[in-house]
RNA sequence: GGGCGAAUAGCUCAGCUGGUUCAGAGCGCCUGCCUUACACGCAGGAAGUCGGGGGUUCGAAUCCCUCUUCGCCCACCA
């Protein structure tokens, strides 16, 4: 050892040189041989900061993806920067807005190159966040979604799809952000209930024969309306199908048609049709030919086609202007409070504006065909198994996929026109087109570009290579576990898994691990908007990147969401600081204590320790570390990250730490023989401890790891063997008389604590009505005993004293604390009292089981034995204490 | 409107196939300890009608129904 380890861990002092020997030793690439495990990481944002959801999302893979390979895996954890183009190009207007300008003002080209430079500054940014928080992916394979060969696979694939007809052109209601002033996805335009009203305008009747009250919730676009529609079997308004109407305040007559679109039952059973502005509207306008008025520029506001004391006004102020004039006409009727579900840009939260537009999409249902089906043969796996609902219902109810983005910052669309006019070919290329193919003329690029997930759907293969034959896409296509959180799913799950089936053949991963979210503790999701985030740098910079990962974990079960205190993270980490310190301590201890002679506890060595050798705390402790390898492993292998580690924990604190470390220590100090199996054995437990919580806790588990005597300077814990399973450690007998002494120690504590017994004092101790291993355990472990639990001497036999305190143990075992004066004899036997009572009641609660023929009929033989010998146990316990009282002279109670 | 999840100690949560982990952990709280690995610690303790009600069962925190409260996903009733 080089120099002694400081009482109190400091990560802050290790963790980035570890990482950094990390990766001079090249642990996170891939095993040239075995088996692959492969997790594609979910790309960050190019101008993410880190936060709490990056770090829960990275350590679960990480956790994963560590001890896969320590189980031997060629692991590959493929990470990569997604180019993001509404949110990077928003941030970067933003700085130019700083300048008083507009990307308009420096024009595209410009701009897209301000935008690299921004990229480059800062795009490495959260990866190297990654790295303090201690994940290990393959950093030699980093990509970045507009890096050359994955724009190549995105024009590749918009080729294919295009030539297959699966990619269209089309002149359609799409989600349209007026801030950002681009076209958006479903997907993208969140659907958020929101408290709106609902006004009732009268419009007239032509030749003034009455009027039809229609219900809506955007007056604003009645500016628009071109019909008003009814259900053709309303009778209410049969007889005015056909007539026409006159639209107040634009003064337009516009027809009544008949639509079995119309809900009878809502609002007034007549529908204002407004087709530039709502896709419904706009079906209904197709099937009965009504012309599109489009009232709305880009940016919301009022167009030149609405009359003009309203062009360019914002929408809002239209809408009350428009609500005022027919209040001020006698036409508006009334006005109801109205919930509804109102779409909002995903990046910057404004309301969408369903808009007419030209816009690229994709053909959904021919892809999700595939993509379901390996769900439903159970080839795509979901833990949990419920967020596989979700996904088959998106993928039966699939809708086209609007592709172009109005924006600069992307892969550009790879379609050309013509611009001579008799030619209008339109060209999908691979490469760049220069010229019309068919007339030889001038073209142009279209100028939008595609949806950010348009690249990152891919990035199963093409961050492989593909469509190159790469050996790497050969070797690690398909992938193993997909780790991901809930709001991503239909934005990149769902159409990763489609577009491996379609350009791949298959699935690009069998299981989706969907973790919750992170929360505060009045579960609103954590967020820079909301300002109650807890940075993970934050944690890291305070209590060290392995307590962040711990307290991640350790709230992370299966299917829930985790939820931390950003006002008090202390309460939050603090328990995987003080684990980590724990650790650190009890390595301390062991690590010093090994420079005696040591003997391997198995293998080909002549001077092995022998079976024989071991002591009874030997074998239980082997038997508790045998016991969490098994949990631990099964726990990771399912998934239940939470329960490894809480399974490791314990074994390390309240096994390792509480109990073999304290019964060692007079063979460690020489005290009693048997120094080198002692050290034999904390050596091997207190290594596979470290190793079972590597996954969990990188970094102070390689620290420790490494300082073992005789370990290689090259090793690293990372690629050490994940401890397998003996079944020969295993050792219900050592794991059943061990119980007893720990039970016997913690009976004489409790009576000591119980009657104030002062701290450096030693007590006598009486056993009587021993069960069949104890009286031989505690002479194995008598010095434990004494030590433990500073007892100077151990009676086996009723003691003949009166006065003291008294336990039970569960196998029947009297335990007698003779106190003399010190007792205060009431308290006693209003304690014993007290425990006879409720054995009394155990036993006739018992009695009543037992003694209901139902029950003894029907439960299984085992369980009746079971409660059988519970109430015998429970009768011999009540025995004992009756005489302990009647020694004590205790009144009745 | 449809679907799903959650409710267990003061707080944050485990508790998987009904019965040996069955009422648990950590934090907080109370008592006592600077015991030569660790006070980020050690030992002991108090604390819960397992959200309400009903049912199935010999037996329910666990299964079913229902109600309440929170949360999520989907949905073109304007």
């Amino acid at each position: 050892m080089s120099e002694p380890l400081a009482p109190q861990y400091n990560p802050a002092a290790i963790e980035s040189d570890l990482y950094r020997w990390w990766m001079e030793r090249d642990v996170f690439a891939p095993a040239a041989r075995g088996t692959p495990y492969v997790i594609m990481m979910p790309p960050p944002n190019v101008t993410a900061v880190l936060h709490m959801g990056h770090g829960m999302n990275n350590t679960i893979q990480d956790v994963l993806v560590r001890f896969e390979r320590m189980r031997g895996k060629a692991v590959l954890w493929l990470p990569g920067t997604d180019h993001a183009g509404i949110a990077t190009q928003n941030v970067v207007e933003r700085l130019l807005a700083k300048e008083g300008i507009t990307r308009f003002d420096i024009g595209r080209e410009a701009f897209v190159e301000r935008v690299w430079e921004h990229v480059r500054e800062t795009g490495p940014t959260i990866l190297d966040q990654l790295k303090a928080i201690g994940c290990s992916p393959d950093w030699e394979r980093t990509y970045f979604t507009l890096d050359d060969d994955l724009s190549r696979a995105v024009r590749e694939v918009f080729v294919r799809l295009y030539e297959k007809g699966l990619i269209y052109r089309g002149h359609y209601i799409i989600n349209w952000c007026p801030r950002c002033l681009t076209a958006l996805s479903n997907e993208e335009a969140e659907k958020e209930d929101t408290d709106g009203k609902l006004w009732y305008f009268r419009y007239p009747l032509a030749d003034g024969s009455g009027h039809v009250t229609v219900a809506t919730t955007r007056p604003e676009t009645m500016l628009g309306d071109t019909a008003v529609a009814v259900h053709p079997d309303d009778e209410r308004y049969r007889a005015l199908i056909g007539r026409e109407l006159r639209l107040p305040v634009v003064d337009r007559l516009i027809p009544i048609v008949a639509d079995d679109a119309v809900d009878p039952a809502f609002g007034t059973g007549a529908v204002k049709v407004t087709p530039a502005h709502d896709p419904t509207d706009f079906d209904i306008g197709k099937r009965h030919s009504l012309p599109s008025i489009d009232v709305m520029t880009p940016e919301a506001r009022m167009s030149l086609a609405v009359p003009e004391r309203f062009q360019g006004l914002d929408r809002y102020e239209a809408r009350k202007r428009v609500v005022e004039e027919f209040e001020a006409a006698g036409l508006l009727e009334k006005m109801e409070p109205h919930r509804h579900a109102v779409g909002h840009c995903y990046r910057c939260d404004t309301v969408v504006e369903p808009r007419l537009s030209e816009q690229w999409f994709v053909k959904m249902a021919p892809l999700a065909r595939p993509a379901l089906a390996a769900y439903r043969e159970g080839r795509l796996r979901f833990v949990p198994e419920r967020r596989g609902d979700e996904y088959a219902q998106w993928m039966e109810n699939i809708r086209d996929w609007c592709i172009s983005r109005q924006l600069w910052w992307g892969h550009r669309i790879p379609v050309w026109y013509c611009e001579r006019e008799r030619c209008a070919r339109i060209v999908a290329s691979r490469t760049d087109v220069l010229s019309c193919p068919d007339c030889g003329g001038p073209v142009r690029q279209d100028e939008d570009v595609l949806d950010t997930w348009f690249s990152s759907w891919l990035v199963p293969f093409s961050s492989l290579g593909w469509p190159e034959k790469t050996a790497d896409l050969a070797r690690f296509y398909p992938g193993d576990t997909l780790v991901t959180a809930p709001e991503i799913l239909f934005f990149w799950v769902s159409r990763m898994v489609m577009s491996g089936c379609e350009f791949m053949g298959d699935i690009p991963f069998e299981t989706v691990y969907m973790h919750g979210t992170v929360r505060d503790t009045q579960y609103r999701k954590m967020s820079k908007s909301l300002g109650n985030g807890i940075d993970p740098l934050d944690v890291v910079e305070q209590f060290g990147a392995d307590a962040l990962r711990y307290t991640i974990v350790a709230g992370s079960a299966v299917g829930t969401d985790v939820i931390l205190d950003p006002n008090d993270i202390i309460t939050s980490f603090a328990p995987g600081r003080n684990f980590a310190n724990k650790l650190w301590n009890a390595g301390r201890f062991i690590l010093s204590n090994l420079e005696g002679p040591t003997r391997p506890l198995a293998g080909a060595a002549k001077n092995v320790v022998r079976r024989d050798e071991l002591s009874l705390a030997d074998r239980w402790i082997l038997a508790r570390c045998e016991a969490a390898v098994v949990e631990v492993t099964e726990a990771l292998e399912r998934f239940r990250l939470n329960e490894a580690a809480a399974s490791a924990y314990r074994f390390v604190w309240s096994d390792l730490a509480d109990w073999y470390i304290e019964q060692i220590k007079p063979r460690l100090y020489g005290d009693q023989p048997g120094g080198d199996v002692a050290r034999a054995v904390a050596a091997q437990t207190f290594d596979v401890g470290l190793r079972l919580l590597h996954p969990v806790m990188p970094f102070i588990t390689e620290a420790l790891w490494k300082k073992f005597p005789g370990r290689p300077a090259e090793a690293s814990i990372s690629t050490s063997p994940w401890p397998g399973s003996d079944r020969r450690a295993q050792d219900a007998d050592a794991v059943r008389r061990f119980g007893l002494v720990q039970e016997l120690v913690s009976a004489v504590r409790q009576i000591r604590a119980e009657y104030g017994v002062a701290p450096g004092q030693t007590v006598r101790a009486a056993l009587g009505n021993l069960g069949p291993d104890a009286r031989e355990s505690f002479i194995t472990e008598l010095g434990t005993i004494s030590r433990l639990a500073k007892v100077s001497d151990l009676q086996f036999g009723e003691s003949g004293e009166r006065v003291g305190g008294h336990a039970v143990l569960t196998d029947g075992t009297g335990v007698f604390v003779p106190l003399g004066d010190a007792i205060d004899v009431e308290r006693e036997c209003s304690r014993l009292g007290a425990e006879i009572e409720r054995l009394l009641q155990l036993i006739t609660g018992q009695e009543k089981k037992l003694g209901n023929r139902q029950f003894t009929a029907k439960a299984p033989a085992a369980v009746v034995e079971r409660e059988r010998d519970k109430l015998a146990s429970w009768r011999e316990q009540h025995e004992v204490l009756a005489r302990k009282r009647a020694l004590l002279g205790c009144g009745n109670a």
